[in-house]
DNA sequence: ATGAAAGCGCTAACAC
DNA sequence: GTGTTAGCGCTTTCAT
């Protein structure tokens, strides 16, 4: 008859397999200077006996739990709506790809108010992960320098502003912009005016300075500028503005895809033919540029990749602290389609 | 001078208020029965000298983390891309703003090989997380069954088929559909079609004979069909087919949105206009149906909530673990706008 | 290459 | 209400 179990631990593996406990735990955790021998008898103790390593234990003595705080900074109270973004979801899955061939894991943390910055901060003060990402992209978000200042470990999604001595991956978003002004000078428009995002966010800044500036070189020395929020209807709003400013209008660069969602219908509504009288691009590669007619052309950034270099950067601060902060800035690329 | 500092533990603290480790605990844990006075000594002392818990010692002994494991099951070799689709960044967004109430969190895991699955269910035997919820959409799914058969409380999302005896949150794919049906039933629409969804979705056999069903009692006896696989390419494809089909056509239910503006594009190529020659209906209630024009009439599903309700009954599980499976249903609800 | 032994920091009985 | 005590299961020097 079978007797009471408690479950298996790596005491019971060494019994069984007639070895120590340190022996058994190389063997648990890969280590090379084992006797193949000893190995092997480990391994069907393992097996026979049905062992299942402690996580807890093994974070409690070795101070690792294998675990990265991946932290979604949004502005106050933006609760749980922000995950429907892609943006997000496709920085989680960047994230998550890349730590799972290191045998690692992310836990989600959402640091929308001051308690949920404290908590995510604290997650990792007590050993609940080992460091973190911090995914920021607000001016003036005070979770950058919490971490900072706690000399936690963490890699941001996004360049702080005001500056930090922190590592960061990002978007050369300016050049993201200048593709664009390429794009619509070599079609050879004239007048163009862009519809900027919110100015609290830097790479919205980055944006409109860099398209204003690409127009200049390409001897365009004004950009008529409207602001917008993201939004489809936002992006409509701007557009019908910049209509009634500049009727002569030929090319318009949206600081996003769905702000240029919504300057297309407004141009359509208007009676302009896109992109024969009015040459339009967005940002983002998202999947509503793909939708329209005509299709967006527009700027893809490689979030996937950016953030598993995140990821490879916590890591590398991880094995080696004294790694001194770095930022790592990707190249946005531009994609050809319809609109422009 | 500052003597060389370890990280504070409990009994630094204990010590510091003069009381016993025991009641350091209980304040640090929040438990009632504590003397007022000596609650106050120790969180001054915890403040003082800067105490923060350690969680592998406390989950070590309580075998609680506070962690739930959200696994992510996708067809083999899904990689991360299917975090792009707002449907995942939607759950994890009920999740995590579930847990957080609860002082609680998520590790996202992604379920897209058989080692991968594995290492789910592993997270959850070393006692990485304390349960598990399982977001798994296809028929067949191994991992389900995994997790039933190991003992590791699990929650699904989505029905598991074939069936289990675990719990599980879904919508009521079929009166989604038959809520489609009556609309153009309303309409007017007698000669309808649909476009449905793969095979190897539960969900889009239900909104496929759900939809068949409703149209009969409106005494419609038959529905053209044909399959997409939820891209708009494929939804343009199937109604392409359709009108050919049947020239007559007067509506329209797609599977998912995606479909119906692929579908809408059709139409409008083929000179149709919607709602007026056609009306269309989508499911989904995604972002792309607002940026139609016309905008999509949808069925929309209270995914945050679905993802909430999965997490308590998670949490009731783990807090009961002879509380018996479970199903909770969840109602769709029709979004009126252009299209139908 | 292997084993002995010393904790890691905490919770939860249990006794007072 | 408070303190005492016995571990939780593992990694990691340190000898050998």
């Amino acid at each position: 008859m079978t007797p009471a179990r408690r479950t298996p631990t790596l005491e019971d593996v060494a019994r069984e397999a007639g070895v120590s406990r340190a022996t058994a735990s190389r063997v648990v955790n890969g280590q090379e200077n084992v006797d193949a021998g000893l190995r092997l008898r480990v391994i069907d103790a393992i097996a026979s006996i049905g062992y299942v390593p402690n996580a807890a234990a093994a974070a409690l003595v070795s101070r690792r739990t294998g675990t990265v705080a991946l932290v979604m900074s949004g502005s106050d109270g933006s609760a749980g709506q922000a995950f429907a973004d892609p943006f997000f979801g496709r920085i989680i899955g960047g994230v998550v790809t890349c730590l799972r061939d290191r045998s690692m894991r992310a836990t989600v943390q959402l640091a929308d108010s001051a308690k949920a910055r404290n908590d995510a901060l604290d997650l990792v003060r007590r050993g609940g992960a080992d460091g973190a990402l911090l995914v920021s992209t607000h001016a003036n978000d005070p979770l950058p320098r919490m971490f900072l200042e706690a000399g936690v470990p963490a890699v941001l999604f996004a360049r702080p502003s005001p500056r930090l001595p922190i590592s960061y991956v990002d978007l050369a978003h300016d050049q993201g912009a200048a593709l664009a002004a390429d794009r619509l000078a070599a079609r050879g428009c004239r007048t163009v005016a862009t519809i900027a995002g919110p100015a609290e966010l830097p790479a919205a800044i980055d944006r409109l300075t860099g398209f204003e500036h690409a127009m200049e070189a390409h001897g365009v020395p004004y950009v008529h500028v409207a602001r917008g929020n993201f939004t489809a209807e936002s992006g409509e709003r701007a557009m019908t503005a910049l209509l009634a400013a500049a009727p002569d209008l030929d090319g318009v660069f949206a600081a996003n895809d769905l702000m240029a969602v919504g300057a297309l219908r407004a141009l359509q509504l208007a009676g302009r033919s896109v992109p024969d009288d009015v040459a339009l691009i967005g940002f983002d590669d998202s999947q509503p540029a793909q939708l329209t007619s005509p299709r967006l052309t527009t700027i893809s950034q490689p979030l996937e990749a950016m953030a598993a270099r995140m990821t490879e950067m916590l890591l590398e601060r991880l094995a080696d602290p004294a790694k001194p902060p770095e930022p790592q800035i990707f190249r946005p690329v531009l994609v050809e389609r319809e609109s422009a």
